[in-house]
DNA sequence: CCTTTTCTCGTCATCTTGACGATAAACCGC
DNA sequence: GCGGTTTATCGTCAAGATGACGAGAAAAGG
């Protein structure tokens, strides 16, 4: 039996906090199709290459550095017959979730990088769905996991990990009450010995991210 | 720029519960390679078709139906290089929740195919990994969402439905806090008027599924 | 020194949860 | 027909979780 042929790609969704905004990598389009347009970093799977291993390859080209103290996970497979005008075209994305960084450098098929707001639309290809998708995820994970702290330095305090959630739900969330779920469910954050020091107000604990995977209980967001 | 060739399949997890127990739909090969092992039902993506069009089909293929009322979405991708002897394929997995289904007939591809309890192993290529991801994929969004509804006929007792997360989770769920846990929980079951009869004991009341898309607050399953 | 800011702990009413008692309303075997 | 069994549904109660908010602690800034 034969069967179509089809071209694979990785495009990720990198997802990281800066000044209290989430926001998303996006690169200008450095080849065709869609040059010049901005889009989400991605590239073709190499002949010997895993799925996962090339979702770490891409952000490592784009961003500069893979993802330490980061996550990555597979989000979902697009693969409408019209995506792409080269042809059949699957591309599995990825979300990688960031604390935040230098301002990240162009990579090979860019001609230029930037951290936009996640709510940036116009999108080449159906980016701006997957862009979405992306940020859904994103927001429906931190209630039920740890993972706000992927957002966050190795150390941290409470009100940063809130400035996350915050962030990411675009609400407001009160600092007691936050600080209390936080510090009370197990394996979310571990108290280390040291205090914040120079910042206004009361000097803060810094916490780093415990052991738990899934969060209970888990911190709903307002509806 | 070339970049390498590829084929894309879909590949299915279908669930649903029988006499108290998660099933999964197997099929045995009835082509090379790997002739004559269970694997899960799937098959390659055509040249003019979309992912989920593609998981339809095969479903509509596999089991003589499409899901009326069931419930298909997209699961995750898998493309390691050694995956299938054939050559670089991508699979994009798919999970199917159906309510009890007279036993299915064999499809294009297959010799024979069958219920199999969800924990059965040795599969063909990597479906005991997609199998395995399936099966949690649904203990989760039981958790967060009605889709327990998916498993059961279009109306259905509150003890079905507690069958269903029985089954699902592998626990023992108390009768009355379930009951008014799901009959509380806004928009995942509305009462009809009408009771069953002839069942052993006091008649129960049928209910259908509601409108919402999330359960708040979740049922979560103990640990 | 006083004000402002932020962190952290407490209080309290309300809601949710889990364990379980009790009644209702059917069946089954005799 | 008649207890015994089974299952559905409602109610109770203590423990825990939630949301709204008070208040002190500990820094910076004028």
């Amino acid at each position: 039996m034969t069967h179509p042929v089809f071209a694979v790609t990785v495009d990720l969704v990198v997802l990281t906090v800066r000044d209290g905004e989430l926001h998303a990598l996006l690169v200008r389009r450095g080849i065709e199709p869609q040059l010049g347009e901005w889009a989400l970093p991605g590239g073709f799977v190499h002949a010997d290459e895993d799925l996962p291993a090339a979702a770490r390859r891409e952000l490592a080209e784009e961003t500069g550095l893979d993802a330490p103290g980061g996550h990555l996970e597979q989000l979902a497979s697009y693969g409408a017959p019209e995506r792409d005008p080269r042809g059949r075209v699957v591309t599995v994305a990825y979300l990688a979730l960031l604390p935040d960084l230098p301002v990240p450098v162009a990579g090979t098929d860019a001609s230029a990088a930037e951290w936009a707001p996640a709510g940036r639309r116009g999108l080449a290809f159906d980016h701006d769905r997957i862009l979405a998708d992306g940020v859904e995820r994103a927001r429906s994970k931190l209630e039920y996991t740890p993972l706000a702290t992927a957002f966050c330095p190795p150390e941290f305090t409470i009100a940063t990990l809130r400035g996350v959630y915050e962030a990411v739900w675009g609400t407001r969330i009160d600092p007691r009450n936050f600080h209390r779920k936080v510090t009370g469910a197990t394996g979310f954050v571990e108290p280390t010995e040291t205090l914040t020091d120079g910042d206004p107000g009361r000097p803060a604990r810094l916490f780093h991210r415990g052991t738990a995977t899934h969060l209970n209980p888990p911190i709903l967001r307002p509806h």
